[in-house]
DNA sequence: CCTTGAACCTGGGCGC
DNA sequence: TGCGCCCAGGTTCAAG
């Protein structure tokens, strides 16, 4: 499902239909996604103005004008749509576009914008996502949000910081790197392809990028030099667009273009002069993808 | 503390 | 066409 730079490219797509308007109605088509919706969610929201739209980690944060904040994550296959407000065509007569129900719409934001009405769909297959209202004032100490790391886009994600949270582990840095304790927003995709970036391997131990004296090695300066760029990049591309994920606007990312190693098990590496082939093995249950000839 | 595995849920792909 | 199995972008909890 979406990782950060899905999550950020929903944020865009959403952010001009839905900043300034007012949530006429929300509209739950039924009772729970992963977890049942918190207490009279609808009737709470009901007419409220949306202020704007935000992102911590992989959740979505609709800023309400009551300080309080809904909160969205997409889990595995969650995505949204926006069905845009009254458009003239050539001829000067209005339509309102409505897209046909579709299987596992399970929540709908009514709208009233500048742009006139609108909807904004949230569908769901697997129902891995889930939906609550904090408010604003208890947001960094609620557990949704309380044990997160730092952010891996800008110059929030140090070395420093990184070499504190892996000193003594043994940790696989695999699952060093998929803990949102140390980083939030990386999943399983932006994972391999950073460690690929940096010639690491995700079987490494997370404590052998540390030096004895506590300090960060050359390695995960490199490791976080990858991250960084790596999120920028698929944020630029719009994300990547696998089985479901689609932007807001149904359009798709495409950064899964520029995968190297995610779901390439058994194609060349694309390392320059490398000559080896991307192995698929399972960690902690989830597939990692690598090169083991220039990922050590 | 650690790590692994199962669980939550639906659907797509593939082999037979 | 159908069935059974494996796999999937996430997170959490139990068990060893």
């Amino acid at each position: 499902m979406p990782e950060l730079p899905e999550v950020e490219t929903v944020r865009r797509g959403l952010a001009p239909s839905m900043e300034g308007a007012v949530l006429k109605e929300l509209e739950l088509r039924r009772n729970d996604l992963r977890f049942p919706f918190p207490a009279d969610f609808a009737r709470h929201v009901a007419g409220r103005g949306i202020r704007s739209l935000s992102r911590r980690a992989k959740y979505l944060l609709i800023d309400l004008d009551d300080g309080k904040t809904i909160v969205a994550h997409l889990g595995m296959s969650g995505s949204f749509r926006v069905e845009a407000g009254a458009v003239a065509d050539t001829a000067g007569t209005f339509h309102h576009p409505r897209s046909k129900d579709e299987k596992h719409d399970h929540v709908i934001f009514h709208l009233a914008g500048a742009g006139g009405d609108a909807r904004v769909i949230y569908n769901d297959p697997r129902r891995f996502g889930f939906m609550d209202i904090v408010p604003r004032v208890d947001m960094a100490s609620h557990p949704f949000f309380r044990d997160l790391g730092p952010e891996p886009t800008g110059n929030e994600l140090g070395a420093d910081y990184l070499a504190k949270r892996f000193a003594g582990k043994a940790q696989l840095l695999k699952s060093a790197l998929l803990d949102q304790k140390n980083i939030a927003g990386l999943g399983n995709i932006y994972v391999c392809e950073a460690l690929w970036r940096s010639h690491l391997s995700p079987l490494r131990a997370a404590g052998t990028l540390v030096t004895d004296a506590g300090k960060p090695t050359e390695a995960l300066q490199g490791l976080v030099v990858a991250i960084r760029e790596v999120i920028a990049d698929a944020i630029a591309a719009g994300g990547s667009s696998l089985r479901d994920h689609i932007q807001a606007d149904g359009s798709l990312g495409y950064f899964q273009h520029s995968f190297s190693v995610y779901d390439r098990e058994a194609q060349p590496c694309s390392t320059p002069g490398c000559g080896g082939t991307v192995s698929r093995i399972v960690q902690a249950g989830r597939s990692s993808f690598y090169c083991a000839a220039c990922q050590s």
